[in-house]
DNA sequence: CCTACCGATCGGTAGG
DNA sequence: CCTACCGATCGGTAGG
């Protein structure tokens, strides 16, 4: 007998040559018909599973958030303590984007292309737990922890913009400078940038005066 | 007698258009017919003037990059003290994007679409002035008045992604937050980042615990 | 899941 | 700076 495919094994084909193809050339840039092809189908079989080009794209982009929505909240849950806290939530948002920077460079181009759309999805999947941020940090700020002059929302954003930046467009940016920095190099530094500008100093809380948490 | 145009002028219009509809829907999302009637003119007489689509892309992207090249070292030249010039070289980069957040777009996308072209582009318009900058940096640290955990290079790097970032793709991101910062909010939440984690805390050395510079 | 076909639009050229 | 035209590719449909 032969290997019939299971039913869903050409659409998540189809999903994932998207997504990357998506992430590298742009919606506008990919033809289904490369995507079809990088699939092993031919593009009427792609129109069949997805209606349209447009509905790939609603898919792909479903895919990508939903991930966000049911992954992150469980990492955020987990860890305790305030600087333990801090530490996870950090390294699950660059994890998740570090393991596959086409989900950072999609978001960005999604941003880019459609940002009323991207306006309303981000308030469906990301403000649950983003409120569990801004509240973390106000509570931080009310027990003295965390600097009062800190905007709680301002700040999120920010660090947010700096991580999707710098995986999803790292490659080029580094070489602003003489001496490019290495990706790791980078990604301590985020993380330094963002310790240092919430909490209090306190010169021996962890990982001393560097930020190598990674 | 008729008010004839002066020989850049339709040259300088498709210019301008085409910079507008790339930023909003990227070089592939735009025809070349687009940039045309928004121009006032027949396709044909686009190609005459840049010989191809590539082309105009490429006199968009010059006009960009030599903007930055010739205009930056002159403002941050200017400014004389530490912490005037740290101030005078980040409201440059700010201003610079935030009178035109076409320009973020702009950039944003051809680092997505050309991570290898933009990395030459920005070795020979950038590199001399972010040398200024890592200079300065380790100076401080010398002195003592720049904290020693920064790793310079990769410090400029993220500072220019959250600043390019939260520009380009602001409108989107700010609501993924219950309740949505304003641009200035976000932009003065970035000076206090940037200004918090460069220097050494010293309580009351400008602005106090607050980051309300623009 | 495929072959065969559709109108529309793409970037670019000829010629003036 | 324009009119008229080109082949190629686009997303999508008919029909099986």
């Amino acid at each position: 007998m032969s290997a019939a495919p299971e039913p869903s094994d050409v659409r998540s084909r189809i999903l994932t040559e998207a997504t990357r193809l998506f992430a590298a050339r742009g919606y506008e840039g990919t033809s289904i018909q490369q995507v079809a092809a990088a699939a092993g189908i031919t593009r009427p079989t792609l129109i069949y599973h997805f209606g349209s080009k447009e509905g790939l794209r609603r898919e792909v982009l479903e895919q990508l958030l939903s991930h966000w929505r049911d992954d992150l909240p469980r990492v955020l849950a987990a860890a305790q303590t305030g600087t333990d806290r801090f530490r996870s939530a950090l390294d699950a948002v660059l994890s998740f984007f570090r393991d596959a920077p086409d989900r950072a460079r999609l978001l960005s181009r999604e941003m880019l292309d459609r940002p009323e759309e991207m306006t309303t999805l981000f308030a469906e999947h990301l403000q649950p737990w983003t409120s569990l941020i801004t509240d973390y940090i106000r509570r931080g700020q009310a027990e003295g922890r965390i600097r009062l002059g800190i905007d709680p929302e301002a700040y999120l954003v920010q660090i947010l913009h700096a991580a999707i930046g710098v995986i999803a467009t790292g490659g080029a940016t580094q070489h602003i400078l003489r001496d490019p920095p290495s990706a790791e190099r980078q990604l301590a530094e985020l993380f330094r940038i963002a310790k240092v500008s919430l909490f209090k100093d306190r010169p021996h809380d962890f990982g001393a005066s560097d930020g190598q948490l990674l």
